[in-house]
RNA sequence: GGGAGUUUAGCUCAGUUGGUUUAGAGCAUCUGCCUUACAAGCAGAGGGUCGGCGGUUCGACUCCGUCAACUCCCACCA
């Protein structure tokens, strides 16, 4: 087939990926063979391909297809995230452009809305993933919410219940008043903002509950919360206040008494030293208000304004409440002065809203023996992080976990399973009948009618962290009794999980406590954790600063294979990734090499009565050993997770010692014809490098393999095996690389001399060089001879290793500046020999560093010697 | 404030229990080349007191201390 003269990424992509498909090439079934599995972090359903999945699921698949090169069963199991909050919010938006809001709708029809969005776009991102090559096995792709993963999560909560490790809890959460549900911790995000500080006079109250004309201040930056207002606190140290002790102050505006309390938090030098203790509304507060029984004032509402039991300015937003109430204060003369303020404000992750810190019930799930566990997990080297040094972030976490607020007030995810008799006491079952069956036991004239299911859904997460036992078998989680099915037996645990590190928490820690709940067994081996991508000045990627680019148009652009390669050359473990577009460049200059280097091969005339030039043979002994040495070096690092420097070290091998050596030694000459054995042995090269390159590059490499020679229908470069390291002859390699530095030399020299090519030139080898690398040099250097001999008053010396090569060029060297360099070389190795010298007369030394150690040395010394025995030799020459 | 990490060439990074490393790679730069696979290329070259200071050692990019800059995580003083 003839190749065309460039190479077209946008035609062969496509088609490969469809005869991949067409052909089951990813599909996998338990067998004889060794598993190698991963399940995908799963993306969100309604989410787009972004550079950061671009940077994970390559990483994924050059693990993949890596693992099935080497002759392993491998398995990727894809899938989506039905991503509660983020998707109920986008369903949200979309609706309310249409001039739906969600209060106008019950939990049916949204839900209705949702699953529609769903279907229209929760195909999108996998559909994108093939076009980056992605070899995952389609057929078992999984959504989170799909009927049977809903059901895992089900009997999930059921079987915790059940054990005690859920319960029900009034606690401070993370409101979020935009997406109207309760957010954990770790989905808040503290930024500097611009605030006010608002100093405010209370005054103190007389027996009688009447203003006196005492009065004390406070500062806050919240003055809109003072209706909700149960105490005010001092430090019991501060003794500028202890004449308030067992007064009570009024409220300003509102003049409800509130008594002066003492505690420890409260900082004597921060503010006034007087804080006005707002149970409802302050995480702090109610902390304080529950040692002291304070009674709980609850004055904002879901959506963040403030209800009837503020008194004033109900109805109106925080915000707008806030600036409204300064002015008040100011005209009531309770206003002592307003500073600017910068404070840490929590904001929601995923809608950017102030957080409003809000009493409520909600569900937990107990982590203190969970976390111990996982935690045990990782610090007995059960599982490894790659890096290293993401261990000790995992344990100052599981350490200190709190327990898991698992309710989310949302209706698009997993309905927690609780139903509420008209007493308001509960039952947990997996189904409504169960549950009425539960409920009956309690008061048998309940009817299905009277059970009311709690309306709160589940922490995406909590369906998440199940993802490795329920892709392969949903029944598993929440029956830790159940026998694994083939599928589970066969693929769990998995081998790897890419990921990146800001889910260490979320996601990472909580499937390997669900791996040791229902598997008694870590759900991986290995988690390797990938940076965030960045641009190059270093910022994260995100819309709204535009700097994130499309990888779709990337790809149309340079091609998948050229993206991956791209995004994986900055890419070592855990580092951020600064990504570049002159790196996807570079990706698509090493597609064309490829390309170019096949185009060259495939057009030699073969001529079989041709006998094989001494230069070929002895370039195809090096290359082949080369190739064996080069083979145990990558694979060295594949095994350490080395990904980017597997992949540079392919890449050099390719382009510097394929292209531009072996390719150039072997070239037949215009119009010549190669002969057979250099021509089969350049294809069979050839064919062994595009398999090392396959799983990171994998269309161009499927394209040049069927082009190599007739493949049958469904034969595939994929399920080819990786080259086998042979033996191979270090020596010879080392000699090798003197002879490749002596034409560089010899070629420097020529260029200097302005020496034409066709002059003869005579080149006199002294030491040991083979006779066939004294070819290799005389094709590269173009000179017509190589011969040895010793020098003569008229030769220049350069010296290479403990080689000296001599270029009879008198009239064209200078001789002093040869004379300067080599006396400095002398100096050199004079210095380091006596190094090396008093190294090895330190009894100190030769008793105590380990034996390889001193035999080094003792070569070094060795080595030096001839060098400086070299050196004076071409110094006397000179002279 | 607590914890972790980073600092090596213009940029992005290697440097694996301290000893063939007299500090490497890729990209970028510069010089010379349209040489019959490839100018998305070829052949060369330059470029670093390994953040600063001090210590341990026969020997330090590597270990210890300290200072500085940056990054991330946790807590967020109303």
């Amino acid at each position: 087939m003839e190749l065309s003269a460039k190479y077209n990424p946008s035609e062969v992509e496509g088609k490969w990926y469809a005869y991949w498909q067409e052909h089951k090439c990813f599909h996998s079934e338990p067998d004889s063979r060794e598993p190698y599995t991963v399940v995908i972090p799963p993306p969100n359903v309604t989410g787009i391909l972004h550079m950061g999945h671009v940077l994970n699921n390559t990483l994924n698949d050059v693990l993949v297809r890596k693992a099935r090169m080497d002759g392993k069963n491998a398995c990727w199991v894809p899938g989506t995230d039905h991503a509660s909050i983020a998707t109920e919010s986008k369903v949200v938006a979309k609706l309310k452009a249409q001039g739906i809001s969600k209060d106008d709708l019950t939990r049916e029809e949204f839900l209705k809305y949702a699953w529609e969005w769903k279907e229209e776009h929760g195909g999108i991102i996998l559909e994108q993933l093939r076009k980056l090559g992605a070899s995952c096995d389609w057929d078992r792709t999984r959504f989170t919410m799909e009927p049977e993963l809903t059901e895992a999560v089900i009997a999930t909560f059921c079987h915790f219940y059940k054990k005690g490790m859920i319960y029900r809890g009034v606690r401070m959460v993370n409101w979020d008043p935009v997406a109207l549900t309760a957010i954990s911790d770790d989905e808040v995000i503290h930024k500097d903002t611009k605030s006010h500080f608002y100093h405010i006079k209370y005054f103190i109250a007389d027996e009688n509950g009447q203003a006196t004309d005492k009065y004390l201040v406070i500062a806050t930056t919240r003055p809109e919360t003072i209706m909700a207002d149960s105490a005010i606190c001092v430090n019991p140290a501060d003794e500028r206040h202890h004449w308030l002790r067992g007064k009570k102050v009024l409220i300003p505006l509102i003049n409800r008494a509130i008594p002066v309390i003492e505690d420890d938090y409260v900082e004597m030098d921060f503010g006034t030293g007087c804080l006005k203790v707002t149970p409802a509304h302050d995480a702090h507060d109610y902390e304080i208000g529950m040692r002291h029984n304070l009674p709980v004032i609850d004055i904002i509402d879901d959506h963040g304004c403030l209800n009837e039991k503020a008194l004033i300015l109900v109805g109106e937003d925080r915000f707008v409440a806030r600036k409204k109430i300064g002015k008040m204060l100011e005209e009531s003369g309770n206003l002592v002065k307003v500073e600017e303020y910068i404070s840490p404000i929590g904001y929601s992750e995923r809608t950017d809203a102030v957080i409003e810190p809000k009493l409520s019930a909600q569900w937990f799930l107990k982590m203190e023996k969970l976390a111990a566990c996982a935690l045990d997990d990782v610090e007995s080297g059960r599982i490894k992080f790659i890096p290293d040094k993401y261990r000790n972030t995992y344990r100052h976490w599981m350490e200190n976990a709190h327990d898991w607020c698992i309710s989310r007030q949302l209706w698009w995810g997993q309905r927690i399973p609780a139903w509420y008799l008209p007493d308001g006491q509960v039952v947990v079952e997996e189904t409504p009948e169960k549950a009425l069956e539960a409920a009956r036991k309690i008061d048998p004239s309940i009817t299905a009618e009277q059970l009311r299911q709690d309306e709160d859904v589940l922490d995406t997460w909590f369906s998440s962290w199940l993802w490795p036992i329920s892709v392969f078998d949903p029944q598993k989680p929440g029956h830790p009794d159940h026998k694994p099915n083939k599928d589970l037996a066969y693929y769990y645990p998995t081998n790897d999980l890419v990921t990146g590190p800001d889910i260490i928490f979320f996601w990472v820690a909580r499937m390997i406590m669900a791996g040791g709940e229902f598997m008694e067994e870590v759900p991986f081996r290995n988690v390797y954790f990938t940076g965030i991508v960045r641009d190059k000045l270093g910022r994260k990627m995100s819309k709204t600063l535009g700097n994130s680019p499309d990888p779709l148009d990337l790809i149309s652009k340079y091609g998948a294979d050229a993206v991956r390669l791209g995004m994986l050359l900055c890419s070592s473990a855990g580092n951020d990734i600064l990504y570049d577009e002159s790196q996807v460049e570079q990706g698509r200059n090493f597609c064309g090499k490829i390309w170019n280097s096949w185009r060259l091969i495939s057009g030699w005339k073969v001529d079989p009565a041709a006998a094989q030039p001494e230069v070929s043979a002895a370039a195809v002994k090096w290359f082949d050993n080369l190739l064996s040495r080069t083979i145990e070096t990558v694979e060295d690092q594949y095994a350490k997770f080395r990904i980017s420097d597997a992949l540079m070290t392919t890449y050099k091998l390719f382009w510097d010692d394929f292209c531009s050596w072996y390719l150039e030694l072997v070239k037949p000459g215009f119009g010549m014809a190669v002969d057979t054995a250099t021509f089969e042995a350049t294809k069979t090269f050839f064919e062994k490098l595009i398999k090392l390159i396959h799983p990171v590059m994998p269309f161009i490499t499927e394209e040049l393999w069927q082009n190599l020679q007739e493949r049958r229908p469904g034969e595939t470069i994929m399920f080819e095996r990786t080259p086998a390291a042979g033996e191979y002859d270090s020596a010879f390699l080392d000699a090798f690389d003197v002879a490749r530095e002596a034409i560089v030399g010899v070629r420097a020299i020529r260029a200097q001399k302005q020496i034409s090519p066709k002059q003869a030139l005579e080149l006199y080898v002294e030491g040991t060089l083979p006779g066939e690398l004294a070819a290799v040099i005389c094709k590269s250097a173009n000179v017509s001879a190589v011969r040895s001999g010793a020098a003569d008053g008229t030769a220049v010396s350069f010296i290479i290793g403990t080689m000296k090569f001599s270029v009879p060029l008198a009239g064209f060297v200078n001789a002093d500046e040869e004379k300067t360099k080599l006396l400095a070389e002398l100096e050199y190795q004079r210095k380091f020999l006596a190094g090396v010298r008093g190294k090895l007369s330190n009894a100190n030394f030769v008793a105590h560093a380990p034996e390889a150690v001193v035999a080094t040395e003792r070569k070094k010394e060795a080595d030096a010697l001839a060098r400086i025995e070299v050196i004076e030799n071409s110094l006397k020459s000179l002279e």
